[in-house]
Formats: C-alpha cells, structure tokens, sequence
DNA sequence: GTGAAAGCGCTAACAA
DNA sequence: TTGTTAGCGCTTTCAC
C-alpha cells in the first residue's frame, strides 16, 4: 500500500542501499543512477519513513520542548525562539506544557526520551532535587532555558537576574525614591527569591534605605493581582513601583491611576520583560528587557552542538539584558 | 548499553512477547507473571522505545500541529486548546510555525507525513488549491482549525465569521452610526475578505447606509499599523470602529484619544476577539468573542474521532461564539 | 497464559 | 559506484 524504499529499487533497478544513499544526498552515486532513482521517487511518490530511519539511525531530528504554558505570552516568545533555530538545524519539536507541576515535568520528561528526542530545552521556575536527578541521568542533552539550576550540573541560558533587578531598582533609588514597592511573581520561583528580591533588598542597603517587608507583594504574575497588590499597599503610599512583568505592570498603572496619581510625575514604575505590550501601556513601560525569544534560540543552538558532540565552550551561558526607558520614569 | 524488552524478557525468564504485553497492560498476563516482569523492568530501569514501537505498530501517538505563529497570542491560544485535549488522550504534539508561508506549509505537511504523525491539526489564513489537494491526499486525517476551505473536503472547526462580524456592525448601526470605518486584517484571509467584509457590508446595506470604500483601511492586524489607521481615517471622522483583533483596537483607541475623543462617548469601538488584552485596555473593550482556545479543543477532540475511526456526526462544526459588552460602546 | 518468529522500513557496515 | 545483509526494538499473528 504505502510506497517503500524497497519498492523504489526494485523499479528503478538498483538496491535498497543507492535508493538510501540517494535521498541521504550521499555523494557516491553515479549521477546517471541518482537521476533514475530520483525519476522512480517521483513517479510513485514515495515518502521516506522517518519512524523507521530513525530506529535504524538512533537519530529522529526532533527535540522535546518542556515549558510552562504556551498561552502564556513569555513562554510563547521562548518557543519560538527554539522552533527558529530548531528550524534552522533541521529539527523539529514536540511541544508540552507542564504548568509547573513537578509529576508532569517528570513524566513529559520521561516520555520524550521515550520517544527517543535527540535532546531538550526545559524551562520551569524551580528544578527540583528530582528532576535534576533524572536530566543528569539523561541519555540526550538536555538545556535550561531561563531556568536555574545551582548546582551548574545542566547547561542553561539565562540573563542575569540579579544584576538587572539591581540596575532598575538603583534607578529608582537614584531618581529620589524612598519608598519603592516591589509587585514580584511567585516566591516559589528560583529567580524570583534568589535572585529579584535579594537584588532588590541589596540595591536599597547599598543606598542606605532600610528594608520594609510590607514594600513586598506576591502576586501570580497577573494583572488583577496587580491591581490588588496596589490597592493594598494604599496605605503605605509607594512612590515606586518595580514589578516582575509586563501584564502586572499594566495592572500597576491602572490601580495608580485610580488614585487619582500620575505616572510618572508622581509615581514611577520600572517592569520586568519588555514584550510589545510595554509600548501597548499607556504611558509605555519603561522596562528591564528580558529577551524571551533569544533566550529560547540560543538555548536551541547550544543544544545543537550537544547533540553533534561540538566544543561547547560555555554550559552556563548568561545574555545581555537592558533597561528599555520609557515614559513610567523620569528620564534623563 | 540501552536495556531493551529483550533484556528484560532474558532476566524474567518470560519471552518478548509477554513483556510486551505487560508494557501495553494487555490482560492475557497471569498476575505472578506480571508482577515478575515488572519488577525486571524496574530494576533494569527499561524504558520502551517509542520509536521501535511506532515502527511495529503503526501508530506514533504524536500529532502534528501546523499554526501561523506562536509567538502571536491568538495563535498560542489555539496551541494550548489543542495540546490539552491531545495530552487527554495520550497524543504528544509537534508544533511548527508556518508564518502562512504556502511554500513551508506544504513543506511542514510533508514533514509531518514523514514522520508518521497519526493525525495533523491545521490552520491558516488562505488553503490554496494545492494545500487542498494535498491535504485530500494525505493518508493521515487533518483538521482545519480557525480555518475555512469552502470546499468542505477536509474537516474544520470555525465559528460563524459572517454571523458575528454582522451583528458587531449591526449593534454599531444600532446605536445611531452612519460613518463606521473597518479596519481589518489582511484581505488575503478568506476570513477577513469573504466573511468579515461582507456581513459589514450587508449590515450597512440593510440599514440603509451606503457603503464608502475610504472607511475600510487594512492592516497587519498590528497595534501600530491600527493608529496609523485613525489618523488616515481622520478626515472621514468615523464615530464608530470595528476591529479586527484585540491589539489592533488598543491601537485604535490610543489613536482616538490622541484626537480628543473620548470613548465611548464620542467614538464607539467593537473588537473582534476577547482575549485577556480586551479587559487590560481602558476603556475595557466590547469584543465579539473569539474562542480560539475552544477551537483548538474541539478540532483536537474531532481529530481523535477520526484517528480511532470513529463515526464523525459533524466534519464542519461551528462554534458559538457571543458579543462581549465592555466600555468601549455605549450599552443599554 | 505464553512463546516463536516474522516483519515494520530503514541505515550502515562490509563486500564486491 | 553499487549491492548484500544485519540489525534497530518493538508488535502481532499464530501455535501451543
């Protein structure tokens, strides 16, 4: 029924082997017989079985993509930055939202060696003791994407964290500001209480501002909790806000706004992503740019020299990150 | 070096063929059987190959999932309704961007046939002539998401384009305007020429009002290219906006108030789509509801149907789909 | 309830 | 330059 490479030799008189070194591009054939074979593949429309070649090869070109949620906007951008360069190599990918839940990440990630990926881009907020057990003991390479992992045992991408969350606080130091509230995601995320907040903690210490924890609200990087987060601190009047994204910013604004204040002459706020939506905010973000899509594609193309066995020169690569001013803060 | 189901049939002194048969819990295992084998299995730490078993059986258990963009919120919506629904019933996805480029659609197409996806979900813009026939030609079964092929060949799932677009409009005519300016997407969309224009159309005409070509202005369905809309409208004065996405009206309403205006009192604006962007805009929009999630649940569900040969009730389903009322319209 | 054996469609030595 | 021949790791009859 389905055309095989069997059937294409026995058409076109040749063996298995020259109609596989034919559609291989493999240089070792008579261009004379590469036209006959390539005539037959055409005529009966055959369509080379990459389950099968990929149980004779050991090989699938496809990765497995391990991210949160799809839906949501950052990890959007990532994705496609892994699917560009994975593109470009000739990979394809098999994508699964894990939602953060631990048992799914363990059990995508069991399935994708299963299905025998030649490697994985992971990204999640915390990499538990287990997890890491399990990409450690991984056959094929594995690379975090905007995720850390302390121990440096799996090579990552990420920016740093720390010293971008201390620029944008420190500006708002600098621009005068005593009272800079902090709208951060989950406390559960690595990034978030490793790294943001002891960023922020030590940019007010360096400054000599005394460190109020009531400064501080957790939120689930939405904006209603964004609205909410403001509305409780009304009390403690922040004249800054720094916050962990995008949406919750635009949810800052709005509550600020509702208090009858003015961004950003009598309130300022510096954000944490610089997706399109920090130009789609009114007055525009003035943001930390965390560059989502380069983080997935150059998680991507380190994972290609794993799974090609190059040089790597780098397993914990950091990016540049900057700070994209706008019109939430007082600029030079 | 990899511990295959011979491995494990060797150390349980049992045959190949009853391992397999625990591994894919066929019943016909004694118990005592059973329980032996699986505790080879977790001792050698075995791991069934995917690939070896898609070979055998024919089936891969993987999907694949051809979409513009995902990076493009709409579009990722979509993504995550297909994947929940794929990973309800045990299917892996594999994701790829199209950029509604028909060359790599059709390539992508041949890919994923390739790779012996069991079943394909697909969407875009425009199905040219030659993606159909391909498509009819595909010994897999695949699903139009979001997507129209007037031919009815392939099945889709779609809501009623014509039906909401017209009565947005009429709602807008309803409220006592003449002047409604259209500023849509790409008219190369089947959606946006075919269904969309022409209910504005029909809408205006069977109020009475004519039609004038200078209020339709087309756009890459982007935040800048809609205020660059209003301001080339400018002259016209419309008093009321229908537009075709989210971003595209959180253009316009910055556009509209860089003017002066005030909605909605002065100009009404409907979107077409309700994601979370329409109750992060302010004014918060009024917005045709555009399920996009839901499409992707149901043309996964309706593609399960077809890979389980089960019978097919419906190969063209329609969605509802109803008009959320917001700020950006004056409501009764 | 269990086993033997023939493939699934291809790649990759190794020969020729 | 081309062909022969083992597998790759599993499922699936068909016997027993």
């Amino acid at each position: 029924m389905t055309v095989t490479i069997y059937d294409v030799a026995r058409e076109a008189n040749v063996s298995m082997a020259t109609v596989s070194r034919v559609v291989n591009a493999n240089q070792n054939v008579k261009p004379a017989t590469r036209k006959k074979v390539l005539k037959v593949i055409e005529e009966l429309g055959y369509r080379p079985n990459a389950v099968a070649r990929g149980l004779a090869s050991k090989k699938t070109t496809t990765v497995g993509v391990i991210i949160p949620d799809i839906s949501n906007s950052m990890y959007a951008e990532l994705a496609r930055g892994i699917e560009d360069i994975a593109t470009m190599y000739r990979y394809n990918i098999i994508l699964s939202n894990s939602d953060q839940n631990e048992n799914k990440e363990l059990q995508l990630l069991e399935t994708m060696l299963g299905k025998q990926v030649d490697g994985i881009v992971f990204m999640s907020d915390v990499i538990s003791a287990e997890l890491l057990k399990e990409m450690e003991r991984s056959p094929t390479p594995i690379v975090l994407a905007g995720s850390i992992d302390e121990s440096a045992a799996i090579a990552s991408v990420n920016i740093d964290y720390y010293g971008a969350a201390y620029e944008a606080v420190k500006k708002l130091v600098d621009n005068g500001h005593q009272k800079i509230a902090f709208i951060i995601g989950p406390l559960t995320s690595m990034i978030n209480k490793e790294y943001k907040l002891k960023a922020y903690k030590e940019a007010l210490a360096d400054a000599g501002i005394d460190y109020d924890e009531k400064l501080i609200v957790e939120c689930n990087n939405s904006y209603d909790e964004a609205m909410e987060a403001v509305q409780t601190l009304a009390p403690v009047e922040p004249t800054a806000y720094f916050v962990s994204n995008d949406e919750m910013s635009i949810g800052v604004i709005h509550a600020v706004e509702e208090q009858g204040k003015k961004i950003p002459m009598d309130v300022e706020v510096i954000s944490y992503e610089n997706s399109k939506l920090a130009r789609m905010a009114r007055p525009m973000l003035t943001s930390v740019a965390f560059p989502l899509y380069d983080i997935g594609a150059v998680s991507m193309r380190l994972l290609t020299k794993y799974m090609n066995n190059e040089e790597i020169e780098e397993k914990q690569v950091i990016l540049p990150y900057r700070i994209e001013e706008r019109e939430s803060t007082k600029n030079d």
